[in-house]
Parts: structure tokens; sequence; C-alpha cells
DNA sequence: AAGTTTTTTTCGAATTTCGTAAAAAAAGGA
DNA sequence: TCCTTTTTTTACGAAATTCGAAAAAAACTT
């Protein structure tokens, strides 16, 4: 996989804004052929470097509770209850990490009642999990993949 | 806002797997007019219920280190330290919770250098920070968007 | 049930995407 | 540096998609 140049970096930050702009549109912004916009996402997809998707609001789709959940896992079980915990459709997001929680994952509910049927119910029975430590979302200031910066300007 | 039908719920499934799927196949799919899936498009991005953006591979883009960082804030300074900190393009994520920490962020960096530099030179300065607990990850199993469901079934 | 509003379908025009060949540019070797 | 090879970009006609707007159908109201 070759390196990204400025003018992938520029398609990758202008398909943040939307990412159902036309290639026609990107080329002009650009100032090249739609056929080049064309080939480099090809070639941006078949090399995994993004992928379309679309960002659902979680409350517009009633998902009004939010939550971070921080877990220990016993020695040797953890890759077995990553791999659990990443079945669930609520949950978006699960990582292990070095610091004080083993496993850190992250999920929607419709309520509170939901939130505690997942952890009562179902990361009980998931083998090889300690403890949870359960972090309630009171509001969300930023959630976003615009990470994407024309020349690794990424603490400002 | 009216409420999301089954309809609706099915063109988001969809476009969970390709944001660029056009309107026709999707139309296809689901057995009605190219217009009619044009006009629920519309009405649900008009109705904030979901954006077209790109997910892009951060590994793939140079930042191999990504952290999720438990701070404490000193009373009264927790939503102005959350602007702050959202203002960064290498934090994608910022949220208030309940539980150990005030605030929750997700970031990304090319090195552990530049997380060191992050915690120490950016967050210091932000005015309000008491304390800041920095995991950091070591493999991602999950992290999607793809929580519409058809209806209801989150917990599977 | 008649009238009103909303949603879906339809369809031609405009635009975009696609396939591909040729040209141009860049990279590599002697 | 010049030549060859490889990669990238451009160009362009054909196919597909999107768009605008009017007609039809469906859903609500009273």
């Amino acid at each position: 996989m070759k390196k990204l140049d400025h003018v992938d970096k520029q398609i990758l930050q202008i398909l943040q804004e939307d990412g159902r702009i036309p290639y026609t549109e990107i080329a002009h912004q650009l100032g090249v052929s739609e056929g080049t916009i064309r080939a480099r996402i090809t070639r941006l997809l078949q090399d995994g470097v993004f992928q379309f998707i679309i960002h659902p609001d979680p409350e517009k789709l009633g998902l009004h509770v939010q939550a971070i959940i921080g877990l220990t896992t016993r020695l040797g079980s953890q890759i077995k209850v990553a791999e659990e915990l990443s079945k669930f459709s609520a949950v978006r997001f699960v990582g292990s990490f070095s610091g004080k929680h083993d496993l850190i994952i992250q999920a929607c509910f419709h309520s509170n009642d939901e939130l505690i049927t997942f952890v009562n119910e179902r990361l009980s029975q998931i083998e090889g999990i300690v403890s949870a430590d359960v972090s309630l979302e009171l509001k969300q200031y930023k959630d976003s993949f615009s990470f994407v910066q024309d020349d690794d300007v990424t603490l400002q």
C-alpha cells in the first residue's frame, strides 16, 4: 500500500463532509478529472483506507441511553470476551486497553431498563468477565470520524 | 419529526453496509420506486436522522496510537473543557459521563510522542482539568455505527 | 363520504458514473 | 541524460443514476 499523498487526503477531507458528493464535483473542486478521483477512490477503498457509511443519530433512533463500560476480564479470556461483546448490535465499540480496564466498550440502548438488562443478563452470561464499571453518558459533545488532516497537524 | 417506519429502517440498514449504493438499487431491493427512496432519504437527512460520511481506518492514516482518556474537571468548568477538547481534530469523541470520570474522550495520534505531547502540553493548558487517566488502546475489535436494527432487537 | 394533505409513482431531461483507450507523467535502469 | 517501463491522468461515448415536477394513490380529517 502506497503512502497517501496530498490529493488523497483532500479527497478524504471532502468526503468527510459529505460522503455522497459526486466524483465530478470533487474533481471540479480539486482541479483534476473525474477519472482521477474515481481511480483514487477505487484504490483507497481497495486498500481499506476508508469505507462509505452513514452516521445515524442514536437519539433520533430512540437510543436515548448511551454508556461506556470498562471491563475486567479473567486472565486468558479477554479475546473471547471481546468477540462475544462485538456480536451485539447495541455495542458500537470494543477495544482492548492498557490501564485500569482490560476492555472498554461503548453501547446504545433505548432505555435504562435495556441497559440494566444488558449488564445483568447479557454480560453476566459471558464467561470471563470479572467486573464491569458502567459510566452513563450525560451529554455528547463530539462524535466523528473527521480526523483526516491536511498534513499531520493532529494537535490543532 | 415523524417516527421512523419499517421502510426507513430498511433504507438505513442498507446504507449502513454501503453509504454510496444507488437509490435505484435500494428501490429495487425494497420493491418501491426510486422516487420514494429519494424522498425518504431527503426527509431523513433533513430531520438529522443520519449523515453520509466516510469511516477512515486510523491505522491506514498513520494514526497508530489510540487512547481513551478519562478526565476529572473542576466543578463548573466541565462544559468549557469539553468544548475546548472538541476543537482538536485528534479527538474524535467527547462525552460527559456519570461515574468515575466527568469527561471521557477518545483520540488518535501518530505516535506515543504525539500522545505524550497532547497530554502534557495541550491538556495541561486547558483550565479546569484536574486529572487525566490515559488508557492506551492495544487492539480494536469493533468500531461501527451499525446500530440500526429492524425492530428494537438491540440486545442480540 | 367528500375534501384535504401526504406519499408514491412516473417519466423525460440533466447529470453522473463507468469502461476503456490514448496520452501524459513519473519512475527506474543503463 | 536518454530510453524503457510502469503508473497515473485524461478523454469521451455509452450506460446508469439522479433530479424536477406532475399525476396518481393513499392516508387523514371533519
